[in-house]
DNA sequence: CGGCATCCACAGTGATACTG
DNA sequence: CAGTATCACTGTGGATGCCG
């Protein structure tokens, strides 16, 4: 892309990292680590490959993104966040947070994959309860099972499943992270599909930090600025 | 642009300000407040007025931007941030942390508008002696000089001159962003172009919260991730 | 199979000119 | 002042082919 050709933090920022796709690149290596080629292509549907080939040349050439061959029993190119990478992990969180209220209607037939739950889970989600016991929840909302540990205070995702968890959810994505995030209830969940098998009190050992309103739903009240007198 | 078509927070977050020049209208806005057409074309050097004209209705669509119009005095469009819009705030904040980095060179030919460093100036910095008295340093990088003050621990920035400035600093603008953040000593910034007319112990009066480091600089230590057990 | 390169149709971009 | 219109150009997405 072209750069914007501004002395400006962001503006050098959205040259380096505002192409189209970059930003969901360093989701994907920030989400799942080191990572093929083809685990890109998996987890980023619709990219065409001549253009993940540029972006990741791009991201190297910034600093973002490294590559290494790996040894022998593996013998592929992995891809990876250098330093610099990891440090966008803000910039995703708080992109992920606005964005959030726009998760609040069906999805239908949007792409998903399992693991991007832990994006939210682990970023703005805590366990409220952390003198109780490590409960386990396991997740299934249609490409992989996952496990939603809370333990300590905090929310850990895993892929996986366990041999016996303390309650499991099957489910679509959006109900799923409706109830999790309390904008649904679990009677209204259940009756939409939600399924739910053992202790329905584990629930409340996951709660969210930034409960995410609707978009529509928020106030014209004044909130604070940046900057101007005016 | 074409939606991603993912349900992930981070993607519906760019399917609504990811588009080309999106993120910086927002800049212009959370720095300057409410906004003429062509206030923005001006604080947008470069932006097709097509463009710029497709993407206030996009932003608009997306409750992000409103449109007024100003009343008989004025009698002009207005644009302004909503609220849904103020929100953005976070993710202009992380977007310059991570390309503070990209500035400490020295920018030449690059388009420039000095209220530009209201951003970082009231973002990341602050006045490490509140209870000193309040001071204030005019600022002329070029177009318009800039009223930087530090009052009561926090840095604030207007735009306009002062009658008895406690201190004047001319020069271009990375050189006088390296004096503040100190990447640059005092005495290098005078032989480089830099001018201090005043009390030169005022600069002391900004301190940066988190001091950019050149990106080149950085180790390859481990650094925290967001998941992943591998 | 993994990691691209090439080709093509088309959507988005940028410069300029023009208008109510 | 706040755009719209036009047009050359570049970036994107889809398909396919290549090569170790």
């Amino acid at each position: 892309m072209r750069s914007y050709g501004e002395f400006c933090a962001v503006a050098k920022a959205l040259d380096a990292i505002g192409d189209r796709w970059a930003l969901l690149i360093v989701r994907e290596l920030m989400l799942v680590g080191a990572c093929r080629y083809t685990d890109l292509q998996h987890g980023l549907p619709g990219v065409a490959t001549n253009l993940l080939a540029d972006r990741l040349r791009q991201l190297e050439k910034a600093g973002v993104v490294s590559r290494e061959l790996a040894p022998p029993p593996i013998a592929t190119t992995l891809f990876r966040l250098t330093p610099r990478g990891q440090d966008l992990l803000p910039v995703i969180r708080e992109l992920g947070r606005w964005g959030a209220p726009l998760l609040s209607e069906a999805g239908g037939d949007e792409a998903f994959r399992s693991y991007w739950i832990t994006l939210p889970l682990e970023l703005y989600y805590y366990d409220p309860t952390p003198e109780g016991p490590p409960v386990t929840i396991e997740v299934r909302m249609g490409d992989e099972p996952m496990l939603v540990e809370a333990v300590d205070g905090k929310i850990r995702v895993r892929r996986g499943s366990a041999k016996d968890p303390d309650a499991i959810l099957t489910g679509p994505p959006w109900l799923v992270l409706g109830l999790l995030s309390r904008r649904v209830e679990l009677q209204d969940a259940l009756k939409q599909g939600v399924d739910l098998q053992g202790d329905a009190k584990v629930l409340n050992r996951v709660r969210s930090t930034s409960v995410p309103e609707s978009p529509s739903a928020r106030t014209a009240e004044a909130r604070p600025k940046v900057s101007r007198t005016k």
